[in-house]
RNA sequence: GCACCCGUAGCUCAGUUGGAUAGAGUACCUGACUACGAAUCAGGGGGUCGCAUGUUCGAAUCAUGCCGGGUGCACCA
């Protein structure tokens, strides 16, 4: 039994009883963790509600704590419950048998959930356009969307990770200008260029650079001035050959892109992030997925033909919207007056083809195999030999877009638009997993060498912007935790091999950036701050890291036999009084209270996991495991575990530790993080 | 102008579907290592939860109105 399911026979209890003594009907029976370990395992303010409820039903009076002292006569026979107390003005606060309960999360081993049965759930995040390196905003994207899918995955659902490849877009024709016209380069020289990079400056880098060169190129050189429209020409020529195909510029494209993308999953792969599909806009172009979009909107009256009006000649969708108590209708252009279509509308063909509402499909090529055997496939137009083995593609019941938040509005209508075509799956088919950016603080662009106006020095924080070439790149953080991880290493592991030291800081660099891009809550604003973020104390990764490799450290220094004892005595506890009792008086008075209240949080993991799934909020897990690190830090400082003389206590101390070490390293890989041997 | 998000300790942030005395980290001060690893632990000071009214047994949390900050509202792509 878990706790979650003692919850819910605790809370059914409840009900029954309600329902016998009162004769009231409770919808759900909320129940608590008291604020103090002295007040209960659990609580249920259960009374309040019942009193108003009562009184509606009958028009009797009753106070909270007589209808609390009725109802807790019922939960004292439940066999894992030691007592049941009234406190303050009514609160039902229950006292587990801690021993008995020990017995049993000893016991329970944690098993990998059943994925197969359950429908399919969509997941894209990354989708960085392929025309540069990836930056620190882009990588919060990459790691809530990663652990999120960690999360579906640990909840029991089947998950299908997708990262989009805008490849025909403008920031790509941009940086195929800065190529064609800054640098006077056909297709071979640019590969020519690339094979001369080497890893400290590779290709995405290159692009970058570029990149922030063709925004002064369009504004003749000044940062700050007005677009030439003769150079935007030239990138009208670069999209349009985009969307053609088939010739030398789209060629050109085509490598530029792709190598970006190479780049940019390495670092995703620094840092444990992974996909399934790379989906390409370049296929979705080509193999008409937008014209069969437009057939179905047609053919269900999502979108009309304006005639006349300002809207003349444009295919729209209806939006109404509410505005305070008016409602009034605006129109959402999905097919310009001449006949292009808008990204909208795009993405509209797009998730009907997630949703497996489009009724077409792509075609697919393997993109890259890794070392532990998983496929990366990448769509492509080009039909393949029948007969060729691959997943199949698309399809999910729910698709969850990682957008950051400034998306909200497009992303709504996008919602919108496919629930109207296709009316069964509704609305919330389509999840906007949306997040607040990585914004730059005054300090750091100072740190970063960059002026800043004195307007901009006067806000709290300022947009990273891949145009402009201002944010922080990736893999130049990682490069920097890496080092400082490196030294710490050194300075407490000298024995260590040079890989082994190097692979212990790296697995304490991720950890470091990871939970720094999880401890924020989705709506909030990370003002980059380079101390906090390169810091490995306080309320960081590597702390919580360094629990979990602690208690390996501890069972590593055990006696095998010393552990089996211990596995054997707390097995017997279900059956022995005597031993019972004595576990009961180690988990009793203030030092027992402590222990019991750790076991008893390690055991909300799953609850936490749903909750986390539910909520799509990766911080509700990352402040979990904080907490979960930080208690038993303070257990593993209060308790000697080695030198621990008493039979009984030994036991009970290597089991609670035991049952640290399996939720603290689940809840650490939930998060992407690692727990090396030593560190 | 309209929509969405934010406002909680000096700073950065948590705060379950409304619940018991509002919590962490950090900074500052003090103490604990010939170690089951100090990337740690313990203690201290620090709060009109932006303001006001309302809803109720109970509000940081819900409602309304203000104040302050951010983002988004194109036939751009």
């Amino acid at each position: 039994m878990t706790l979650t399911e003692l919850q819910q026979k605790l809370r059914e209890k409840i009900r029954v009883a309600a329902r016998d003594t009162f004769g009231v009907e409770l919808q759900q029976v909320n129940a608590e963790t008291p604020p103090r370990a002295e007040l209960g395992d659990l609580a249920f303010p259960v009374s309040f509600e019942l009193a108003k409820l009562i009184k509606q039903a009958t028009g009797e009076k009753q106070n909270p704590r007589s209808i609390a002292e009725k109802l807790k006569t019922q939960l004292e026979h439940v066999e894992e419950v030691s007592r049941v107390e009234i406190a303050g003005a009514g609160y039902i606060n229950v006292f587990y048998d801690r021993a008995k309960l020990l017995g049993i999360f000893a016991g329970t081993v944690t098993q990998d959930k059943e994925q197969l049965d359950r429908p399919k759930k969509m997941v894209e995040h990354t989708s960085i356009n392929p025309n540069k390196a990836a930056h620190i905003g882009h990588v919060r994207n990459s790691v809530l969307g990663d652990t999120f899918v960690r999360v579906l995955k640990a909840a029991g659902d089947r998950v299908e990770v997708q990262n989009y490849i805008d490849n025909t877009g403008v920031q790509v024709a941009d940086v195929v200008v800065g190529f064609l016209h800054l640098e006077k380069k056909n297709l071979d020289e640019i590969k020519a260029v690339d094979a001369t990079l080497t890893k400290d400056y590779p290709f995405d880098y290159y692009c970058w650079d570029l990149y922030t060169k063709v925004g002064l190129f369009y504004r003749d050189g000044s940062p700050g001035g007005d677009v030439n429209p003769e150079k935007v020409k030239l990138r009208n020529e670069v999209l349009h050959a985009l969307e053609e195909g088939g010739n030398t510029i789209a060629e050109l494209a085509d490598y530029v892109a792709t190598r970006n993308v190479e780049c940019i999953l390495d670092t995703m792969e620094r840092l444990g992030i992974r996909y399934d599909l790379l989906a390409r806009e370049s296929d979705i172009l080509h193999l008409h997925f937008w014209e069969r979009a437009f057939e179905l909107m047609k053919k269900t009256g999502v979108i009309r033909y304006e005639p006349e009006g300002r809207h003349a000649g444009c295919w729209v969708m209806p939006f109404e919207s509410h505005t305070g108590t008016e409602e009034h209708e605006s129109d959402k252009i999905i097919v310009r007056s001449n006949g292009t279509v808008t990204y909208t509308g795009k993405d509209i063909a797009y998730q009907l083809w997630k949703l497996g509402k489009l009724g077409l499909d792509f075609h697919y090529r393997v993109f890259r195999n890794y070392d532990d055997g998983h496929v990366l496939w990448a769509t492509q137009t080009e039909t393949v030999a029948s007969g060729t083995e691959r997943p199949h593609f698309g399809g999910g019941v729910t698709v969850y877009n990682v957008i950051d938040s400034r998306q909200s509005y497009p992303q709504e209508i996008v919602a919108r638009g496919v629930a109207a075509v296709v009316p069964e799956i509704g609305e919330d088919a389509s999840v906007h997993f949306s997040y607040e950016m990585v914004a730059l603080s005054p300090a750091a662009c100072e740190e970063l060498g960059i002026e800043l106006s004195d307007e901009d020095r006067a806000r709290p924080y300022i947009e990273m912007s891949g145009r402009k070439g201002l944010g922080v790149k990736a893999d130049d953080l990682i490069n920097q935790l890496e080092a400082g991880a490196l030294t710490e290493v050194e300075k407490r592991n000298p024995e260590l091999s040079d890989n082994d030291k190097k692979a212990t800081a790296h697995e304490v660099a991720v950890a470091a950036l990871r939970y720094f891009l999880l401890k924020f809550t989705r709506n909030t604003v990370i003002a980059f701050d380079f101390k906090e973020a390169l810091s490995f104390e306080g309320e960081t990764g590597p702390y919580c890291q360094y629990a979990a490799v602690r208690t390996n450290s501890i069972f590593r220094k055990l006696a095998d036999e010393t552990v089996a004892a211990s596995d054997t005595l707390i097995s017997q506890i279900a059956g022995d009084s005597a031993l019972r009792e004595r576990v009961s008086e180690v988990l009793s008075g203030e030092g027992g209270t402590e222990i019991w209240s750790l076991v008893m949080l390690s055991q909300q993991l799953d609850e936490v996991i749903v909750q986390c799934r539910n909520s799509a909020e990766p911080a509700n897990l990352a402040k979990y495991t904080f907490s979960l690190a930080r208690a038993f830090s303070r257990f593993y400082h209060d308790h000697r575990i080695l030198t621990e003389q008493d039979e009984v206590r030994r036991g009970v101390l290597i089991a609670v530790t035991k049952i640290i070490r399996t939720q603290l390293t689940t809840a650490l890989g939930i998060l992407g993080i690692n727990v090396p041997e030593q560190m």
